[in-house]
DNA sequence: TCCTTAGTTCAAAAGTTATTGAACAATTGT
DNA sequence: ACAATTGTTCAATAACTTTTGAACTAAGGA
């Protein structure tokens, strides 16, 4: 079983920037490009929002043709579709992520922990 | 008299990138580009929509700090604001930008003189 | 088999954005 | 002073997006 993603060639610009123009999507690609080569799945967004509306989320993200969703199991692994985004758009993710790295208003995965360690 | 634009560092990614990922306001900003140095005003963007209309996504894209409108008599001349997007996120218009040239889908400033000339 | 885990689907509600036309304001040219 | 040009504002509407909870499906483990 397979989840529907556009073909590279039919990936949309204005597109794909409204679906980064989220904070909570903008901050899902966040965290996709700093775990890089980890399969992730839609549990670990849950900081994000609710288990529903992360599942709304990250279908935005697949459908526009900003991440890849594999179906294994009962997970999804979810996973930036960098090479198709950069054939292209050339520069234009590495730019958003970059930018997004030092974005201090973006909600962040993980912010339970500071609390949990404190 | 002068508009409210926000300041270099006041300018938000996510809010870029929405006000960016809507065809008509990636039309604006494409031509502008493509338009660079040479002081343009609202009519020349009448191919895009009506005044109201096009009065409201420029709005947009000042308030979003993508462009500078100045006020001159009864025009206002706007410019991209290249060099603080570059300050604040460095390479995301060049990307945009060369993206936005290579998209047929996009509507077109100028597109009735194709009428005309033929 | 039964329970849990992982995620989707659906419908409703809430909120936001885009588009329109009519009325307005300010400047410029006659 | 008058008219034309440029663009804004306002209120209404239409269209879309986001968020929610309840009900659901499908796989995996006890």
């Amino acid at each position: 079983m397979t989840l529907p993603h556009p073909a590279a060639d039919q990936i949309s610009l204005p597109n794909v920037l409204a679906v980064l123009g989220d904070p909570t999507r903008l901050a899902i690609v966040r965290y996709l490009a700093s775990k890089e080569g980890v399969p992730l799945n839609c549990s670990q967004f849950l900081d994000l929002g609710s288990k529903t509306n992360l599942s709304y989320h990250l279908a935005k993200l697949r459908e526009a043709g900003v991440t890849r969703t594999e179906v294994v199991g009962t997970s999804r692994l979810i996973t930036l579709r960098r090479d198709d985004l950069n054939a292209r758009f050339p520069g234009l993710l590495d730019s958003v992520i970059a930018a997004a790295v030092d974005d201090p208003a973006l909600p962040a995965v993980g912010a339970s922990e500071i609390e949990v360690r404190a």
